[in-house]
DNA sequence: CCGTATTTGTTCGTATGTATT
DNA sequence: CAATACATACGAACAAATACG
């Protein structure tokens, strides 16, 4: 066992391995090509190669095809589970399957399994699925945070695999305090503003927008909301945005909008959170006997099966699902392979498109 | 990038990583020697050394000089991974993603981890799905199986699930030679019987039933369809039934609807094997001219958000689909805990409910 | 114990393919 | 397009460990 010292891909690769251990050559540094290696100690390059497979698998080095092979910017962690846990907040939420699914697809190509969780939302329940995941042997994760608007309890959790070089990966929203952590995202500030500049270039004056306050996509479609207001002149009035939590969408903005549809307030258009809130926003002006689109247009967000099968199809802003879990998943193979963010490739947000549909009428404004 | 199964010594490996797996090769076994491999494969010797020598990174083969190479021991079946697989056909299917919710409540209240894959319905993915779970630490597995209607090509895997003792349990289909398996599964004979009854008792006598022909669902579903035009002593009529597979879903329905329509063949309603179906054939119906349910009544199955969202609300099957899930979990739970048949408490099979909407309608016999 | 065949381990040479620059 | 670098494959030779008559 121990005298092996002797063959000379050993001695090779023991060389190779001691330079990286004693910093002669650093994390990301090209190291020579294997015929230049093959040269400099005096064997064949077949053996410099086998030295060098030995060291990947080891994940000291990292080969590229037709660049060259470098030193890994953290040595791996063994041999590579292939497990990655995906943890989203709900997974038979409208949109997540797809999300998944896109995951899937990536990542099953390259050989990897998706330990599934989710949080039901909530931090806590964040905190023990990441718990849980830790005990097992991850080589990264795709997350979907928990209330990210609220402060992230669970930062100390995230520090941990940090220090444990497993990367991760936010999608759909990001907390603020991990503000530089990689992330897949949508331009939600562009897509509120798209929504609420289509419905004031058709002529909407009285507008009420409502958003969810506990994630990062309802501050970021809110700020949206504002700026195409502001383009047209227009005065922004609090009271016209109703805020609610996760735990009271089911009452919260129909009985406001309840509220506010007896009070003198005039509304002709509403810009929601969501194709969800939209959906049910129709049902409570139906019930108040308001048509939509006739008297009151409304705008839905991500384009779910709600806004093409709903009583009314909605305009409302695209959301590429599976594109989104498929650029997640890039980026988190990026990640893996130890490549650094100024060589990466993969996009992380994805520009939202706006559809047209039947939800919407324009007014000639007085 | 996904297309590496080309190169030799990779199809090798997998060869011999897939007899391992199978069983064709146990535990202790030799395999054949290098020289050997190289002349039964046609590869050159170090292209053998190739594959081997990765399946002895990965701890399938142990080496020894001199000797040969060995099937390694188990290293370490050991229960207590605390992972279960759950195999399914689409992630994202219309009730897939609550089937999963339901198992994973059950299971995560336990302090299980699910690692989650999809065949997309075909038996050669469910193939490799099952080798990959094999290569992890599971405790169980939940599947939906692939085709269930047509042979299982599977066999062997399963049977290897069996000599490992890892317990296994069919959801929404089973295959007909893994009969004695234990499953979840809704009584779809008795589900055709009760939207077939219906449209007969309410004075419905020139059905059309479109059922799916390659998995287990489908075929029940008919059947039962069957026996409830045989207590109304009406003829079956072969021509009076489309079937479809998986692949030409989008297509064959509609098509064989339309040439129906214009043929002389009369219908006042429509069996559809599932609430996708039949949204389906509703939007052909229409193009066609026909109202639902004025002009014909139309079922669906499964009771599926397109059930209550679609241009009609369906009167159809309940799914119960988290209850599913939920099931499957417990009755997996019970056999990790090595509870035999006889003492189980976990029911089985779910009775199907009619959920009466607004997709049909009382005719008058002639 | 010896000798030989078998089997794995090491090394080199060569050729061709493919991705990147 | 050409040059460079890694990837795959084959053939050959010899070394070292083991099995067996």
């Amino acid at each position: 066992m121990g005298d092996q010292g002797r063959s000379k891909y050993y001695i090779l690769m023991d060389a190779l391995k001691t330079d990286i251990i004693e910093g002669r050559i650093l994390p990301g540094d090209k190291i020579l090509s294997e015929n230049m290696l093959s040269e400099k100690y005096g064997v064949s390059r077949q053996t410099v190669r086998r030295a060098i497979s030995i060291l990947v698998n080891e994940g000291y080095l990292v080969s590229e095809h037709g660049r060259g092979t470098y030193c890994a910017e953290r040595k791996q962690k063994q041999s590579g589970s292939k497990n990655i846990a995906v943890i989203s907040t709900y997974i038979s939420d409208y949109i997540f399957p797809e999300v998944i699914q896109g995951i899937d697809k990536v990542l099953t190509g390259r050989g990897y399994s998706i330990i599934l969780k989710n949080t039901e939302n909530s931090q806590q329940n964040e905190a023990a699925c990441m718990a849980d995941v830790m005990t097992k042997n991850i080589d990264g994760m795709i997350i979907e945070p928990s209330k990210s608007e609220i402060f992230c309890g669970n930062l100390s959790q995230y520090q941990a695999l940090d220090r444990m070089n497993v990367p991760y990966i936010f999608i759909e929203g990001i907390y603020h305090s991990l503000k530089d952590r990689p992330s897949v995202l949508m331009d939600d500030e562009e897509g509120g503003y798209m929504v609420t500049n289509y419905l004031l270039e058709n002529g909407h004056r009285n507008l009420l927008g409502i958003f969810k306050m506990d994630d990062y996509q309802g501050r970021q479609r809110h700020n949206g909301f504002v700026r195409a207001l502001r383009k047209f002149g227009l005065y922004y009035n609090p009271d016209r945005v109703v805020w609610y939590h996760t735990e009271d969408r089911k009452i919260k903005p129909a009985a406001m909008l309840e509220a506010i549809m007896k009070s003198p307030m005039e509304v002709d258009g509403i810009v929601c959170y969501s194709d969800q809130i939209a959906l049910d926003i129709i049902r409570t002006l139906e019930r108040l006997g308001k048509r939509v689109p006739e008297d009151i247009s409304v705008t839905g967000y991500d384009n779910s099966f709600i806004a093409v099968n709903g009583p009314v199809k909605l305009t409302t802003i695209d959301h590429p699902k599976s594109l989104m879990g498929e650029m997640a998943a890039c980026l988190l193979l990026e990640k893996m392979d130890g490549i650094p963010d100024e060589n990466s490739k993969v996009r992380r947000v994805i520009e939202p498109r706006l559809i047209i549909r039947d939800s919407c009428r324009r007014r000639s404004p007085e």
